[in-house]
RNA sequence: GGUGAGGUGGGUGAGUGGCUUAAACCAACGGUUUGCUAAAUCGUCGUACUCUGAAAGGGGUACCGCGGGUUCGAAUCCCGCCCUCACCGCCA
């Protein structure tokens, strides 16, 4: 959520960035601005009648006691006048501070000055490309749907008979991979420095509107009505909000937190695409980083991000590549996102295992997420994340890219973690 | 789920309608002093919004779990909710 007083100091760059976003409801800018001005104006009043009231009161108190019963209801009296008047103005200022906090909510994040224009995925540029060799596949080689079956490591239909479609069962030594996959991503996470947290798979509406996915994504997360909680669309929402409403050192930076979890997704509207196998599920697991830092680090805690994910697909051996994210790409928060693609052979498409974000102080600002200076000031912390990472698609390329007549081969960095080198 | 007790600042904890501008202590930070670790002593020590000022600062309002209500006046009284603790019931 952007600050009021930023969009008034910085109102074209804020207009422009909409623009690269391709964001047509550019009259909330004004809205703000102006609903903003009314909020002020009321606050003077108002402060000003309370002040009034209170100064009264302590006067009746002392009229009392003195016995000066006249002039105690005399000034009882005008009290209750200013009460009538404080209570308009009251219901006026809530009514202009719900339509303030509404349009706020509405406005996405500015983005990035390299964010590149453009609508959709096409417009997305390759930021680093895949330069080592493609994997070469033997004749009669299947995607991994096909695989699956053949050597029985997950069961998209045994997931419809227990839940519904999108609910992947995973077996045997296609469970076993799946494990130490994640185990494999944590322990690197680890290894870089960050501290793995366990959190809740549900959030409530509090951490969901924090982290951004309230009100932008309510159709996209399963709502546990009975409870009034969320279930959690990836890691960074109870992560992320581990640190809300907190107040931080300039010390304690940087923040470097990870965690597995169960992701759940709703994937409301995308039927039909790209859907076939483990490409889009309801249910998957991920591994999460995220990161909170001084402003004017987070760029480079950015990049640090992206060579931690580039160097997990380094070592699983998959083939990627890495797109900026073109304004109409990006999320809603982010200020800038690197997508990575792994390449899945026997489908010839890549496919999307991680996304890196910086979302600047768009979340800090929901979260009232801050730091203190040197100075003692206290400023909106940066928040950053990213999947390091998706399993689904990444299990997917590992089964296609390494398939061979004998059997799927495991990647070298994977085998003390399964105990097998190969699935046949 | 039932019954009871409770929720006050970073922590402990006082405060049952106006003398609270939330005491006191601890922690933290800054100064002074003593040849070390440390002690003594003085001071500072919440958050948000807002007005004013170039700034330093100063003024106002709100906030004692959350939301309502009573009252000229609420941390204090009333109603609803949430949470914590204890015991009971149920249970992986």
């Amino acid at each position: 959520m952007l600050q009021p007083g930023f969009i008034e100091q910085n109102k074209e760059r804020v207009l422009n960035g909409l623009t690269v976003r391709n964001f047509k409801e550019t009259h909330l800018i004004d809205e703000i601005l102006d609903l903003d001005r009314k909020r002020k104006g009321i606050q003077v009043k108002t402060d000003d009648i309370q002040a009034d009231i209170n100064r009264s009161s302590k006067e009746i108190g002392a009229l009392f006691q003195q016995g000066k019963k006249d002039e105690a209801g005399e000034m009882r009296a005008k009290v209750a006048d200013w009460k009538t008047e404080l209570k308009t103005l009251q219901e006026e200022a809530d009514d202009v501070r719900k339509k303030l906090e509404k349009a706020l909510l509405d406005v996405p994040n500015i983005p990035h000055p390299s964010v590149p224009p453009g609508n959709t995925d096409e417009d997305n540029e390759v930021y680093q490309a895949w330069e080592g060799d493609m994997p070469r596949l033997y004749d009669g080689s299947k995607p991994h749907w096909e695989l699956a079956e053949k050597y029985d490591i997950f069961d998209l239909k045994l997931g419809v008979k227990l839940t519904g479609a999108g609910f992947p069962v995973y077996k045997g030594r296609g469970a076993r991979l799946q494990r130490a996959l994640i185990n494999f991503f944590l322990d690197e996470a680890e290894k870089a420095g960050y501290l793995e947290y366990i959190p809740p798979h549900m959030v409530n509406e509090d951490s969901a509107r924090a982290t951004g996915q309230l009100p932008d994504k309510e159709g996209q997360m399963y709502h546990v009505t009975i409870d009034d909680l969320y279930l959690i669309p990836t890691a960074e929402v109870p992560i992320t909000n581990v640190y809300r409403n907190v107040i931080l050192d300039e010390k304690d930076f940087p923040i470097k937190m990870t965690g597995y979890t169960p992701c759940f997704r709703r994937e409301a509207g995308s039927y039909g695409k790209d859907v076939r196998g483990l490409n889009r599920v309801h249910q998957f697991d991920k591994v999460e980083i995220v990161r909170l830092e001084h402003p004017e680090k987070s760029y480079a805690a950015l990049d640090e991000m992206l060579k931690h994910v580039g160097g997990l697909l380094d070592k699983l051996g998959l083939p990627y590549r890495i797109l900026r994210l073109c304004g109409g790409d990006l999320g809603f928060t982010a200020a800038l996102t690197f997508d990575f693609e792994v390449y899945s052979a026997a489908q010839e498409k890549w496919l999307e295992v991680s996304s890196v974000s910086n979302f600047e102080n768009f979340q800090s600002n929901r979260l009232k997420l801050r730091y203190r200076d040197a100075e003692n000031k206290k400023h909106l912390a940066h928040t950053l994340n990213g999947s390091a990472l998706a399993l689904p698609r990444i299990m997917a390329s590992i089964i296609e890219n390494f398939q061979t007549p004998e059997g799927i081969v495991i990647p070298d960095v994977l085998r003390s973690y399964t105990g097998f080198d190969i699935i046949n």
